[in-house]
RNA sequence: GCUCCCAUCGUCUAGCGGCCUAGGACUCCGCCCUUUCACGGCGGCAACACGGGUUCGAAUCCCGUUGGGAGUACCA
């Protein structure tokens, strides 16, 4: 690998995400506020994949990553996008150094094991002792290398985040760089990466604040200057936990499935833990990076509050023009929009693709914009066009089918088939609207109530969209026979 | 245990010694609009963890307490 000489200014901001066989929301973040500051202040964004067996396993994993970058806007295609780097191609390096490091008396190797050094220091939590420190011990296969910690002093590590916290030499054990089969482990590789990409800035999650001062001493011990350090706030769950894979929903792939819209979730993530000022919080990436300082981002963890992405999703939906919203939707309907559920086993798209009409759809559109937040409501909402019988909710017909729902219903049935007819009225909204008012009004009812019979023996459900505009769309013909099904419910 | 980090409404945050009887956003609750549900409009509930200092003056600075969190592997 070779890289370009360095500007005089610009920085370079790796990201490496870890290889958790998915790209987790607190990744996301991370490689969001990397871009931000590579893009506020010139520089490179360089991602690099990190070499490890979910790596080499897991092809669609690293593309996974690719992807889903690339969605948030950060791709290949951006001058200031470098990578991916494979850490695996510098292997060769990573052992040179550690070799570089015993030439110098920085590194020694050590053959004790793990129950070696419990049953001399007589606890699980004392880590090494610095048995083979000064044995001499040359290289054989299952000899680790370790690094030698200075025994006092203290490291101070510069973050940008959290002002410079210090690390007292003496609580850092004789780390492990390689392990008895030569190989390097993630601490040295990531060094040597870091060294050879010319990485200036290191921004990452907390969890490897720890890691700092140790990685900042192999710089120094390798000869280098160590770059500048910014450590984020963990995302946390409601109980103030680490999100993890196994209790939290934390795939960006799962929000993005679910119909969360990318620049909506940029904004939303780039808000967790920071804000852009003068009060203001919707606002379109470039702004954001403009304003966008790692010094001003919060030190104190942040909890990831999906009603809130939600809100901010059903904005990002709602400013969307709507033949794009339109495409979007088909798009999603197309793609995510029928992966099967894991929890439910249902198809989130329930009708038969061949009973889909786009041109329905296209009248529906525009009324459905304002009511949905992610596009995983969308089904709910246009299902009773495109399927045979309208869903069978108990919970809805329980409530709209109190009296006189029956009588209402057959009336407002005798009126609606007059409609449509030949030179009588035509099937609009109006016209059916003022039938069911005028039927309504015969039992004392306000519209708000007389519509619901008729609402939940069409569509099925009491809430949908605005029921004579869907009237209208579903049809003369369907809208009748609906209308005499449930008439027969009543019968039961 | 040891090391480090953190602490403003339920949540995300503004605040970087006086502008704070603490502002915004999400949530929640009212009201208006209204064919349901939304959208939109208006309004409301709600916080400086605690105790000491420093200072004329502290949410803001210092110390301590309490409470959270992360790390502690021949994982990354």
């Amino acid at each position: 690998m070779s890289f370009p000489a360095a500007g005089s200014s610009g920085i370079r901001v790796r990201f490496a995400p870890s290889p958790t066989g998915m790209f987790h929301v607190g990744g996301a973040r991370s490689a969001l506020f990397n871009w931000a500051l590579a893009k506020r202040q010139g520089g490179i964004f360089v991602l690099r994949i990190e070499d490890t067996d979910a790596a080499r396993n897991k092809p669609e994993w690293t593309q996974g990553i690719l992807d889903a970058l690339a969605a948030l806007g950060m791709h290949g295609d951006d001058p200031t996008f470098e990578g991916p780097y494979y850490q695996s191609d510098n292997a060769g390096q990573h052992g040179e150094a550690g070799l570089k490091l015993l030439a110098a008396g920085k590194a020694y190797y050590c053959d004790c094991t793990r129950d070696d050094v419990v049953a001399r220091t007589g606890s699980q939590h004392l880590g090494y002792d610095g048995h083979c420190r000064d044995r001499g011990l040359d290289y054989q296969p299952g000899r680790a290398l370790r690094f030698r910690t200075p025994d006092e002093g203290e490291t101070a590590v510069v973050d940008l985040i959290r002002g410079n916290p210090t690390f007292p030499n003496s609580a850092m054990e004789d780390f492990v760089i390689a392990r008895g089969d030569g190989s390097p482990v993630f601490l040295i590789a990531n060094v040597v990466d870091d060294m050879d990409e010319r990485i200036t800035h290191v921004i990452r999650g907390e969890e490897h604040l720890p890691n700092a001062p140790k990685q900042q001493l192999l710089w120094e011990a390798l000869g280098a200057t160590p770059p500048t350090w910014a450590h984020l706030p963990v995302i946390v769950n409601e109980k103030r936990q680490k999100l993890s894979k196994r209790r939290d929903k934390v795939a960006l792939e799962d929000y993005l499935a679910d119909g969360i819209l990318p620049d909506a979730m940029v904004n939303y993530l780039m808000l967790l833990g920071w804000a852009p000022g003068n009060d203001e919080e919707i606002l379109p990436f470039d702004e954001l990076v403009s304003r966008f300082d790692i010094a001003d981002v919060n030190s104190a963890s942040a909890f990831f509050d999906i009603k809130k992405l939600m809100s901010f999703n059903g904005e990002y939906i709602r400013a969307l023009p709507v033949d794009v919203f339109e495409a979007d939707v088909l798009a999603w309907l197309a793609g995510p929009g029928r992966v099967e559920d894991e929890e439910t086993g249902l198809a989130p798209v329930p009708w038969a693709d061949a009973d889909f009409d786009a041109a329905a759809f296209h009248e529906v559109a525009p009324l459905l914009q304002t009511r949905v937040a992610a596009f995983k409501e969308v089904p709910a909402n246009i299902d009773f066009l495109f399927l045979d019988q309208p869903v069978d909710d108990q919970a809805s017909w329980v409530k709209a089918m109190k009296e006189p729902a029956a009588e209402l219903l057959a009336d407002v049935r005798q009126a609606f088939a007059v409609v449509g007819a030949e030179g009588q009225q035509e099937w609009d909204a109006d016209t059916l609207k003022q039938i069911v008012l005028e039927v309504g009004e015969r039992y004392g009812l306000k519209l708000g109530k007389s519509q619901a019979p008729v609402r939940v023996a069409t569509t099925g459900r009491t809430i949908g969209l605005p029921l004579f505009e869907s009237l209208v769309v579903l049809g003369r013909d369907k809208t009748l026979a609906r209308i005499d099904r449930a008439l027969t419910k009543f019968d039961i």
